[in-house]
RNA sequence: GAGAGCGUAGCUCAGUUGGUUAGAGCGACAGUUUGUGGCACUGUAGGUCGUGGGUUCGAGACCCAUCGUUCUCCCCA
């Protein structure tokens, strides 16, 4: 029997990385529910057509899919050996796979929002928090399992949306003590950018480019653009538009120079100023326009954002955007949209990374009733009864053994009280407490045993 | 999809130019200690050296293949 492994890019959770975990869904289920969000959730699965072609041509290679049942069925063998061959072409065909594991939770929501718009009421904010599923290689920061919590309003193309969710990716970073940079651009700056260049057509080549910026230079990214068939005059215009540097009024006043004339680039320049416009003076958002900011996601149209984190390097923390056309893919038109996502899996290894987990996290037990016998274990289970009935956790040691075995049990487990009846404490009606850290002990009536671990655990 | 590193005890790792019976620390278990943990000391258990082949008188070490894993690029959360 060989070892049992896991497949690669997934991980099992141990109960104390489950606490740390929590404490962040939690974070970020509190926030979405104070911003007015609803709660959603979707299949682990949806149709492969639901999820093809909606990321591109790398995101289709990345999508899970799931081999159909019954594919050894000896009638239909003919017909299967047809359509695998065509799967060996690269072509996907129904007759082998037709589901496929969520990549995303953005997708999902359209076809949810496509499937139920009759009975939604606009605008929709829904939240949803789940895994989702990436057949990428591992590597640092990167799984192949890990969970998205996005926050989406759709119905709506008001900006105050977009001012909202910056301000919840701002709240939540902020109640998490984690410092962030929030990346902010408009696609349609980048879409001027590609006019100005001699086309549309061009925007996609552009924006691969010059994402790459900060990763390779400017010098990389002309030879790139060149390659790409860019005349030196637009690669000109671009290496101007890159060079925008300072704060974010000064590069709002360098956009207004370089794209302001061509009527996309005026409006994107305007819904960036109407973001940063509405933040309160005394507790600004750490927002910072970043004109290569450009994602890969092609459905964007109009605001992008994108979460850094200041003090520990990995990609993005989260990332989002206006999107106003996406369930149009599913037959339902007029339907624009905002969103943003928190990268949950990320964030954990950033606060992990940078200490900034609070101690005191743990959900387990409370106390821990050492055995010293079979009748003083009796009344020590009555007694733990009594304080589970009052939502205090704990449990009793399961065989009467060496103090020692009872205390080290306790100690690795992180159970702070121990109590301690045996035969003198039985005789008296009280039981001995003892607080690991301190190592302070007392001994007290057993019928007081209740109020004063009430008192003492909300002390701790 | 492209490239690099690493696989030796439960964990972290050492192992010399290829040479007898493969080592340490931590952890586990037992004892010193049958009503007081963390410390200390003593002892015990635990390894087909990832797997398969090859070179050699001789391989944990060298070569090839394979699997696993980590990291980088691409792209992303």
């Amino acid at each position: 029997m060989n070892k049992p492994t896991l497949p690669q890019g997934t991980r099992d959770f141990n109960a104390s990385t489950i606490y740390k975990r929590n404490y962040i869904f939690n974070t970020i289920r509190k926030a979405f529910q104070l911003y007015g969000f609803e709660p959603l959730e979707t299949p682990a699965m949806e149709n492969i057509d639901t999820l093809m072609g909606k990321y591109g041509e790398e995101g289709d290679k990345l999508i899970f899919k799931i081999l159909n049942n019954g594919l050894d069925n000896p009638a239909k063998k003919t017909e299967i050996t047809e359509a695998f061959n065509k799967v060996l072409n690269g072509k996907l065909t129904k007759q082998i796979t037709e589901r496929a594991l969520r990549y995303d939770l953005t997708i999902p929501f359209a076809r949810y929002v496509a499937m139920n718009h009759g009975q939604l009421t606009f605008p929709f904010k829904r939240y949803q928090m789940q895994p989702v599923w990436r057949a990428d290689r591992p590597q640092k920061g990167r799984y192949r399992e890990f969970y998205q919590c996005d926050a989406d309003i759709v119905g709506s193309t008001s900006l105050l949306n977009e001012v909202e969710l910056a301000h919840l990716y701002a709240h939540v970073f902020r109640l998490l003590n984690l410092p962030v940079t929030i990346k902010i651009n408009n696609r349609k700056i980048l879409a001027a950018l590609a006019e100005l260049c001699g086309g549309a057509e061009k925007l996609i080549d552009i924006t691969v480019a010059i994402d790459k910026l900060d990763k390779i230079g400017i010098e990389k990214v002309k030879e790139e653009l060149q390659q790409r068939q860019l005349t030196a005059a637009q690669i000109e215009i671009i290496a101007k538009f890159l060079s925008i540097q300072g704060s974010n009024q000064e590069k709002i006043q360098a956009l207004h120079n370089t794209i302001a004339h061509i009527p996309l680039g005026k409006q994107g320049i305007e819904e960036l100023e109407y973001i940063l416009a509405h933040q309160q003076s005394n507790n600004p958002l750490p927002l910072e326009i970043d004109v290569t900011l450009a994602r890969g996601l092609n459905y964007y149209t109009g605001t992008i954002f994108e979460v850094k984190a200041n003090e520990f390097a990995i990609g993005s923390i989260g990332g989002g955007g206006r999107y106003d056309n996406l369930t149009e893919l599913f037959g339902v038109a007029n339907m624009p949209g905002v969103g943003i996502s928190f990268g949950v899996d990320r964030i954990y290894d950033v606060l992990e990374g940078c200490n900034l987990f609070p101690p005191q996290i743990s959900s387990g037990s409370m106390v821990l009733f050492f055995n010293l016998g079979p009748t003083e274990s009796n009344r020590a289970f009555e007694l733990l009864q009594n304080l589970r009935e009052q939502d205090i956790s704990g449990e009793i040691y399961h065989e009467p053994s060496k103090l020692d075995k009872q205390f080290k049990y306790a100690e690795r487990k992180g159970i702070p009280i121990v109590i301690i009846i045996g035969s003198k404490e039985l005789a008296e009606d009280t039981c001995t407490i003892k607080q690991l850290k301190s190592g302070h002990q007392t001994t007290i009536a057993q019928k007081e045993l209740l109020n004063y671990l009430s008192n003492l655990i909300t002390s701790l």
